[in-house]
RNA sequence: GGCAGCGUAGCUCAGUCGGUUAGAGCAGUGGAAUCAUAAUCCACGUGUCGGGGGUUCGAUUCCCUCCGCUGCUACCA
């Protein structure tokens, strides 16, 4: 009893997937997306809607430029080839764009260029001025990836302007030590400069409005989004200073559009592109009083700027606004992240090389699709599962009801699907289950629609099973056709039902029925038809198929299992903790603190810094003099700008007083603990 | 430490805006069948819905607290 199915169904439907960046390979990850994105777009398609599928790619800003720059090539030069290994990749898995276009296009400076003039003529950019390291040498302002330096927390070398690789931390590239231009490796100079921010403050009420008075957000989403302008917007820099891979703000001598401006409007320009190609009206889409409903498709590290920053911008520019942004969570492999380090890296076209299996992609697309609700929660890519699922659901349940029907039909009626009616309780169950799956569709809970059609398939196998035909050959043949006529009709509505999911699997089906499935055919219609070429619709994977693609993430994963059981670790892993005795030489309260005592300890012939959480327990006086037991090897840490370099043992008794751990008898100083 | 989220069968997850015996798929055990892709069908789960407390006629669902995990963050044990 499904409501959806009736509902008002807008005149068009424009759905986007996130635009991928420009300086990195198609991973599974952004498949998890892309692969939502195309069912849900193929099931408006079946059903007949005007829908376009529109995605770009994004272009813009220093990654892009550095990545150029050691290639040796024109930022030009590269998107170009980048879009080229995009487009394949996404083909490879049947990804059905209407446009895949570029930010680094005239309509997307176009675009870019009319909304930044709106949102200045509605007062809400002003100017700051703020100081930025500069190269003298090559005449540039250094954003924060041109400059490498050490990083103020743990002091690692080389470190680019803003997060150190090394142990985390983020920061100014201003706090940096020895900081280096990244092109002439010559120290840079602070140096003033203005840029443009937009006051989105002012746009408080519109925003609260926008994100609790519709139903664009998932519930948990619009909680988060309302949490952080509770906290208060920021003013958000849109200017870069030149030469940036971009386009030029008008009425600057040297601003380029920061990255993250010019990118969602990508969405705008493609669509632009695409209505140029098509003969079709962009205004239908974007204009504000267009009832085509936008659908974004995002992962949740990009939700402030799709719920925040885009709306303002669509707002103010009198734009169409997104009715829905389906916002989801990460794709981790075999329970990780996905981490080039770990191996649990795994591109789209590694994929599709390696898997050998002809239906590999479709088999992801399945089992993508298997797991995907409307929730924010991350799911997991895991070699096992995606065997058994696709084997059990498409292979073992579908395939083989599939084949024992059309197998059946052939022997004993003439390769025709017979002359008979079907049962019309089955086809009863069926029609519902097609307002049930329609939806799920619609509500893009594809995981209920995967499930509902194994359940249907399930039926069809009991169906069998309990009418035996093979038995009702011999007493009763007509009995035996009905049966044949009802998993003929079931086996097309199935068909119908995974369209938008594994349309080749459904070709397949298509082909041998002789037809091209609309969504309308998932009721029951055939019956005194011949039937095709009978061909098995589905091979399951064997486990070697997969074994390339998920070497490196299985040995991760052996690795961290060996040396997780029962919390026990053997005696090299204890032996990374490099414990040593230190002889406190001073110590001092650190100021505005509570609870740190800046130490210098002596270790062995070194002398070391070391900042501990200890003032509430000791005195100063109390410890000078004291052997200590000290973690030596701990990254450091900056604790109120002071570097700490090593950690003091200590343990808590139960007044919750801090006790010292100090040797029985002296020893020298310096000595491993251990 | 702070903020947020999560913790439901062996595994992967649904669900519950308080209410009959809490669900699905997979895995497991036993059986049936042979049209079929060693596929199918049938039967089998006393899960303290993380622990404890509270509100209520009634809580897995609401509140508090504790434990555990994840993310961000922090005055680092």
């Amino acid at each position: 009893m499904s409501s959806s199915d009736t509902s008002a169904v807008p005149s068009r439907i424009l759905v986007t997937s996130a635009l991928p960046y420009a300086n990195n390979n198609i991973h599974l990850g952004h498949l998890f997306e892309a692969v939502q994105t195309d069912v849900f777009v193929r099931y408006h398609r079946l059903r007949g809607r005007t829908v376009r599928y529109v995605c770009a790619d994004d272009t813009h800003g220093t990654p892009i430029e550095l990545a150029a720059l050691r290639q040796k090539i024109s930022p030009e030069q590269l998107v170009e080839q980048t879009q080229k290994e995009h487009m394949r990749d996404y083909a490879g898995f049947n990804i059905s764009f209407d446009i895949f276009y570029t930010t680094n296009s005239e309509e997307n400076r176009k675009y870019a260029e009319l909304i930044y003039q709106k949102l200045k003529e509605n007062d809400l950019i002003i100017e700051k001025e703020i100081s930025q390291y500069y190269c003298e040498h090559d005449k540039r302002f250094l954003p924060d990836r041109f400059i490498i330096g050490k990083c103020p927390r743990c002091k690692a070398e080389k470190q680019y302007g803003d997060v150190c690789e090394s142990c985390g931390a983020t920061y100014d590239p201003t706090e940096m030590g020895e900081p280096k231009c990244i092109i002439c490796n010559n120290a840079p100079v602070l140096k003033q400069s203005r840029h443009l921010y937009v006051q989105l403050k002012k746009c408080e009420s519109f925003l609260r409005e926008y994100i609790n008075g519709t139903d664009a957000l998932q519930e948990d989403i619009r909680n988060f989004v309302t949490s952080w302008i509770d906290d208060g917007l920021r003013e958000w820099c849109i200017s870069r200073d030149g030469p940036y891979f971009g386009f030029r703000i008008p009425g600057t001598e040297n601003k380029f559009f920061y990255v993250w401006l010019d990118a969602p409007i990508g969405y705008i320009s493609s669509t632009d592109r695409y209505c140029k190609d098509h003969g079709e009206r962009v205004e239908d889409y974007w204009g504000s009083g267009s009832d085509t409903q936008i659908v974004h498709f995002i992962g949740k590290d990009i939700v402030y700027f799709h719920a925040l920053f885009w709306p303002v911008m669509l707002k103010n520019a009198n734009f169409n606004l997104p009715s829905k942004i389906f916002v989801h969570g990460f794709l981790n492999i075999e329970g990780e992240k996905m981490s080039k380090s770990r191996g649990t890296f795994i591109l789209a076209k590694d994929y599709l090389e390696k898997v050998n299996h002809p239906q590999a992609p479709e088999f992801l697309r399945f089992y993508f699709a298997s797991k995907q609700m409307p929730n924010t929660g991350d799911a997991d890519l895991n070699k096992s599962e995606l065997l058994t699922k696709t084997a059990t659901t498409l292979a073992n349940n579908i395939g083989n009801l599939h084949h024992r029907t059309f197998v059946f039909c052939d022997r004993y009626f003439e390769k025709k699907i017979p002359d008979a009616y079907w049962d019309e309780s089955v086809a009863t169950i069926v029609e519902e289950a097609g307002r049930e799956i329609a939806s799920y569709y619609e509500k893009c809970e594809l995981k209920s629609v995967v499930e509902k059609i194994h359940a249907l398939g399930s039926l069809g196998n009991k169906y069998y099973q309990d009418s035996a035909p093979w038995e009702q050959m011999k007493t009763d043949p007509q009995k035996a056709a009905v049966v044949m006529v009802t998993c003929v009709n079931l086996i097309k509505a199935l068909a119908v039902f995974l369209k938008p999911i594994t349309p080749e699997i459904t070709g397949s089906i298509e082909r041998q029925l002789g037809l091209i499935l609309k969504w309308e055919d998932h009721t029951f219609s055939l019956k005194n038809k011949p039937l095709g070429v009978t061909d098995k619709i589905v091979k399951p994977f064997e486990e070697a198929d997969l074994d390339q693609v998920f070497a490196a993430a299985s040995q991760s994963k052996n690795q961290q299992e060996n040396s997780g059981t029962s919390g026990l670790i053997d005696i090299n892993h204890f032996k990374t903790v490099d414990l040593k005795i230190a002889v406190v030489k001073s110590a001092e309260k650190v100021e505005k603190s509570s609870k740190l005592l800046k130490l210098q300890v002596e270790l062995g012939k070194e002398t070391r810094q070391i900042i501990a959480g200890i003032a509430a327990h000791y005195k100063p006086e109390d410890i000078i003099g004291k052997q200590v037991v000290v973690v030596a090897n701990l990254k450091p840490a900056t604790l109120f700008g002071l570097t700490s370099e090593g950690m003091l043992l200590a343990a808590q008794n139960s007044g919750g007083e801090l006790v010292l751990l100090h040797p029985a008898k002296p020893v020298t100083s310096g000595v491993k603990v251990g």
